[in-house]
DNA sequence: TTGTAAGCGTTATCAT
DNA sequence: ATGATAACGCTTACAA
């Protein structure tokens, strides 16, 4: 009933704590007899290692924190997912918290991992974290920390991040090429890299094709379903004919728009998002988007983490960051038909 | 740099540790002026408890383990919210572990969850698992348990589950009064509560309206997409004229059948799923469906935790057994039009 | 109000 | 191959 202790194993077998704790870590200066006896005993007693004194006494844990905006969001889920498929097999475990891109649960969140004593800390910062104090406090520390898809580049450390510019130049540059005239952008905040990458991308696509930005047709405070359809009522006002938006639920947006109000996509109209969020396959018009491989990153990440942790790179290496491409699917919303 | 401990700041005042433990707990019998330089020079050397250290002292973690199949789905993730949303604010930390709908993942997590220590743990199984010996393993250590959405009966704790039979009767139901006549469903393995529970309250449905019950038009392997497009068409072989689906997945499957087959939804065929995933208010027609109030679950479970907890009723008590209702959400896919 | 001392369960060092 | 012992950082009687 109550738990068991090695102790209890010991005094049952009339042996030490110190060759019951030997035999259960797999020590080899066991005789095999005794090995037999205590694994016997231990299951018998349906003993468990106390990770927290295990913890405590050998000064490190087999745990990694991991920071979320919100879990339920497929990027960061799928994130979770690839770090974990690379961090449970090299013996670590995972813990999950959510900032609910809030800076003081954020900053809660990286006290909790640190009072926990985690191996590490592998995060994507909050919207409303604008400046990355807190992360001092985890690389003061000393504790290897990853940041990925959000990032400071002024921070020590590992990142991970999606090649955004890139992504977004690829995105407009299909919207050029299919004969849209008039492009505008819906992004988000440019105080994170992630937005401020992407509408880079967007007007060097532009740029590079000798279009004019207009920068009436630029938003950035839109990354919602209802921004999404309102902003779009707003570029259709400056004759815009199409929208590259940095999220699929302000893509839904423009959709749904565009559908009470008789706007054929992509034949009058046309759209690409970001993210491939479930509904973009399935939503009418089929949504073309960038696929962000989240599976990747968070892959990537933990893989940034324990590439610190053997002692391969520096924490306060810079030559950590990573960049991974994002793909173009293309579906209907953007192919102009010829009429 | 390095991390400090209670050590360091009894050292550096001079007094003892167990006072700065004092002071630093909330303890009331310590003087204000002790208690002041104590603060003061924790914030100075970046001090942070060692809960490992404080945990294995008090015998008890203030972190709850949370175990789900996976974290991307909708209902999951929000479920994990609603109980962050309660646990949180009572002082509790939660971690969260994904079973992957596999067993041994979720033994694994178990495991570790109780090496953690940790103070209770909330499950929904996964769907390979069938029997929940592993789940004694946590009674047998007095860890307070509740099951939800996916229950095993027969374990002692607490459990908070939908009430699918409801539910389900209701979405059959609703089917009936929009006049289609011959109607069949899509569910789950039946050895699941949640399946049963919901091909039981579609008979019953049927049932109550003097309707035959169609043996070839029920399927019990069939949650997902390609599956429902698939049953789709064995359906309409037996001259079926309406689905409820107990998942959104296997509904959109039906609904892309359709699609690609010219039949037209709702006039000449009704779907009803359940979950109400995010893609069901946007596909086309939009999906009727059933709201599983996942948030509120997490809510329900991560209460019943705290009760447990706080003594109000005991672990082993079946009183415990909570029916979440689920609500109809009426949308395009169900309603028949007179032509 | 503060100090002393023991102990939570484990592991590592040093003996034997 | 096994035992004795100390220590990880913290909390809590008990003493002063």
């Amino acid at each position: 009933m109550a738990k068991s202790t090695i102790n209890d194993i010991a005094k049952a077998l009339n042996i030490t704590p110190s060759t019951v704790s030997r035999a259960l870590s797999g020590n080899t200066r066991v005789s095999a007899h005794t090995r037999k006896l205590i694994e016997e005993k231990a299951a018998e007693l349906g003993y468990e290692r106390n990770l927290l004194a295990s913890s405590l006494r050998k000064g490190t844990t087999d745990t990694v924190g991991m920071i979320v905006p919100r879990i339920n969001r497929q990027f960061f889920s799928n994130a979770i997912s690839g770090a974990e498929a690379i961090l449970n097999p090299a013996g670590y475990n995972l813990i999950i918290v959510q900032s609910h891109e809030r800076k003081d649960d954020e900053r809660r969140a990286i006290q909790t991992l640190m009072r926990n004593q985690v191996a590490g800390i592998i995060i994507s910062h909050s919207l409303e974290t604008l400046s990355p104090e807190a992360f001092d406090d985890i690389i003061e520390a000393g504790i290897p920390l990853v940041q990925f898809d959000r990032i400071f580049a002024s921070v020590k450390g590992a990142f991970v991040s999606n090649d955004n510019f890139s992504g977004a130049y690829i995105a407009t540059k299909h919207l050029i090429k299919n004969g849209y005239k008039h492009i505008g952008h819906l992004g988000g905040d440019t105080q994170s890299n992630v937005y401020s990458d992407r509408l880079a991308g967007f007007r060097s696509a532009l740029a590079d094709a000798d279009m004019q930005v207009d920068e009436k047709l630029i938003f950035t405070d839109c990354i919602t379903r209802d921004k999404g359809f309102y902003y779009m009522a707003k570029a259709l006002e400056s004759n815009c004919d199409a929208l590259y938006c940095a999220g699929d639920y302000a893509a839904l947006g423009v959709i749904e728009y565009a559908r009470h109000n008789n706007i054929r996509i992509p034949q009058d109209f046309g759209v690409v998002g970001t993210a491939n969020e479930t509904f973009a396959e399935v939503v009418s018009p089929a949504l073309t988007t960038l696929e962000q491989n989240a599976f990747d990153m968070g892959n990537r990440a933990a893989q940034a983490f324990l590439n610190i942790k053997s002692g391969q790179v520096d924490n306060g290496d810079k030559a950590l960051a990573i960049n991974v491409p994002m793909r173009l699917i293309i579906r209907e919303s953007s192919i102009k038909q010829q009429d």
